[in-house]
DNA sequence: GCGGTTCTTGTGACAATGTCACAGACAGGT
DNA sequence: ACCTGTCTGTGACATTGTCACAAGAACCGC
């Protein structure tokens, strides 16, 4: 599917490229497949090209020196991912790193055709850019979230968001606390505690919802 | 100063511009002054222009609901505000502002002329770029700080990031609380544990540091 | 099956941080 | 001096993070 150049059709936002701008792309992207659980860029790993998801999700995500960790954000298919390009491309040392969170098939956009792309195309331009912007505004609402949120709300929106078509949840403990960059013990004390409520059921790996509409009114709680 | 076109030698990112960009982007930019305290951007404001300082700071903040704030980065002379014009150009409502921290001279750039100039210009979009990267980097720091370390430690930091020429810091607990995002009596708690030590004195409005060298080795502690 | 191993979860004790309610101290104006 | 608003200090308590450790559950080889 990759080595035509039907790929193109994910791209909700490059629709609209002018027929030559279309062909420069199609020759110069390279398709791509990525393994589950590739580390795709982070410490030491510099980029150096921009990331175009056909299929599959990216989770970006921060360490710590002290091993807990945090999700940042997630790229999703017909996103790009911005960090590859820009964020490597010089600065300081940081530790956020970009794992595939399944098998991810992209297109790899080389540095200069990158470069041509943005000068002959204003409507790559504005691809890219709302690109960056959604990774801001979502590093905004993480950081909203840990600074000013209090635990169970989060947890209890993880619960919802996460939930799939049977209410119910195939994640540890620990997973979750990566989610909220807390601690797993934290968790365990809330789930354990919505638990006791009768809001949910636990098991080993699984979580199952009793009652999302008492979870999701604590969820709304300001 | 800002009504010839030598502003723009304040911009170590814009010195090689090709003449026929540097003309454009003389004949296009528009001054501007900003007095202290103004709001630039923010929930309900959008902007317009790409900001580029000439002089002065723009501080960028998160307010939560409960009425906590957090300082998420500056903007220093040379530098661009890319949130202006990329952030707020569609996204969903978060509650970021802009302030200016002291009077800043500014040039505006208009959204067409900005367009304009990353087409014709690869030292643009270079200059462009780098500023994004920054951002995000800076926004990364925020987070690493906020979710992994110590409060004790990001106090000393802050301490010593903030000292003036003659080791002291003119500031309240309150203004402390907002650049670390967490409540005042925290602040003083911590300030206040510093004095037993002798690291410091405190008075109204005033932090003198007595012995930086103590307050750097915990500023270093993993 | 059985023992060994690893991953996951539960829990108690304690430390660090956040919240709330006040009181007192200080600076500036009148 | 008095009033007023801002700034700082403090105790009590709630929430969150850390540490140590134990018990269960799944998995594997035999």
């Amino acid at each position: 599917m990759l080595n035509d150049h039907t790929w193109r059709f994910s791209f909700p936002g490059l629709e609209n490229l002018s027929p030559a701008v279309s062909d420069l792309l199609n020759k110069q992207a390279v398709p791509a497949v990525l393994k589950k659980d590739a580390v795709i860029f982070g410490p030491g790993k510099p980029a150096e090209n921009l990331l175009l998801l056909g299929s599959g999700t990216v989770r970006v995500q921060q360490l710590s020196e002290s091993g807990r960790e945090i999700v940042l954000y997630r790229v999703h298919a017909g996103e790009s991912c911005v960090l590859t390009t820009a964020c490597l491309l010089a600065f300081e040392d940081y530790s956020a790193e970009g794992v595939a969170e399944t098998n991810v098939e992209a297109i790899l956009i080389p540095r200069d055709t990158f470069d041509k792309l943005m000068a002959v195309s204003i409507e790559f331009r504005a691809f890219v850019f709302e690109a960056y912007s959604k990774r801001i505004t979502d590093l905004f609402m993480v950081i909203e979230e840990i600074a000013f949120k209090r635990m169970d709300i989060r947890v209890a929106q993880k619960l919802l968001d996460f939930q799939d078509a049977h209410k119910a949840l195939h994640v540890t403990h620990q997973q979750m606390a990566l989610e909220l960059g807390t601690a797993r013990e934290v968790v365990s004390r809330q789930l354990k505690e919505f638990e006791r409520r009768g809001w949910l059921t636990l098991s080993r790996g699984l979580i199952e919802l009793r009652d999302p509409a008492a979870i999701g009114r604590l969820a709304q709680a300001s």
